[in-house]
DNA sequence: ATACTAGTGGGTAAGTGTGGGGACTATTCC
DNA sequence: GGAATAGTCCCCACACTTACCCACTAGTAT
């Protein structure tokens, strides 16, 4: 099953996430109550199943270490990987690596991206939505032609 | 399970590193809780798991000797592989030489690279973030897209 | 109203990283 | 040979972090 829609929750004291009911529950037993949190495009930090996270190691592991640029490209994601498993109540612990290159400190979007579920600051977030490369009009008409929208 | 993330530790006054415990956790029992610690590419160290230095090894071996440079090569990275086994409170002990190739005095920088582990000091691993061959964005972007990152 | 679930708060116990003492061995020097 | 030195390993101590557990509240459904 695939994460859609938007959440508004709260870190608490201790840096914890609640992971939203709905996305938890969407979540192949075969995960083991496991994702993968990283650092995403953008100042967003992305949150894969397990399962989908695998498929991006594998890839990784298939480019060539010979290349300075693939080491670290490698380097770069995967040092920001953390597998964080939700306890009984839902919640996954957050590295303070990660808040700061987000910009998170109490509010998260969360935000479900089909394969993968995407955390925001509120405020970055809106910042990006005002770019003039963000999106326009028409290019969401262009896109949404283009898939049967 | 594969290494992710990053970590800060110290060194003690006897040269030991403590391996992150998700590390040692995630190390399958029939590497005997030994490592093989030796030179990376770059300026920083290489933290292979028993089993998988094997492989290395073995590819090695299969260099033939004949060819001078092939002798060359092989004794550059041999000479400078430790077996490490680490005590019950998780720590390693880091020969000079090592630390001397890696600048590492006491902190270390101690990054999940999947199969392996690697070691670095802070400066040195900034130093080739900024350097120019490191990881454009276009760079990161086009390597992102050919993984479905 | 009642029962249930989701999100939040917080206490406690176990685990982790670090410091450092002390036993044992090997080597060197007298 | 015996003493001094250095290196390694094992153990214990302690501060701090993390993980696990239980409690509370607000919202929703019955």
């Amino acid at each position: 099953m695939s994460f859609t829609g938007e959440y508004y929750n709260l870190l608490d004291q201790k840096n914890r996430l609640s992971i939203p009911a709905k996305f938890r529950n969407s979540l192949h037993s075969n995960n083991n109550k496991t994702f993968v949190l990283s650092r995403g495009f953008d100042e967003c930090l992305f949150l894969y199943p397990l399962e989908e996270w695998k498929i991006v190691e594998e890839q990784l592991a298939s480019l060539s270490s010979i290349n300075n640029k693939n080491r670290n490209f490698i380097r770069n994601i995967v040092r920001y990987a953390n597998y964080v498993k939700y306890d009984s109540q839902g919640r996954i612990a957050v590295p303070d690596v990660l808040l700061n290159y987000a910009n998170i400190d109490k509010e998260v979007i969360v935000i479900g991206m089909l394969k993968k579920i995407e955390l925001w600051n509120k405020n970055t977030l809106s910042k990006y939505e005002k770019k003039k490369d963000f999106l326009s009009n028409e290019d969401f008409e262009d896109l949404a032609n283009k898939i049967n929208f």
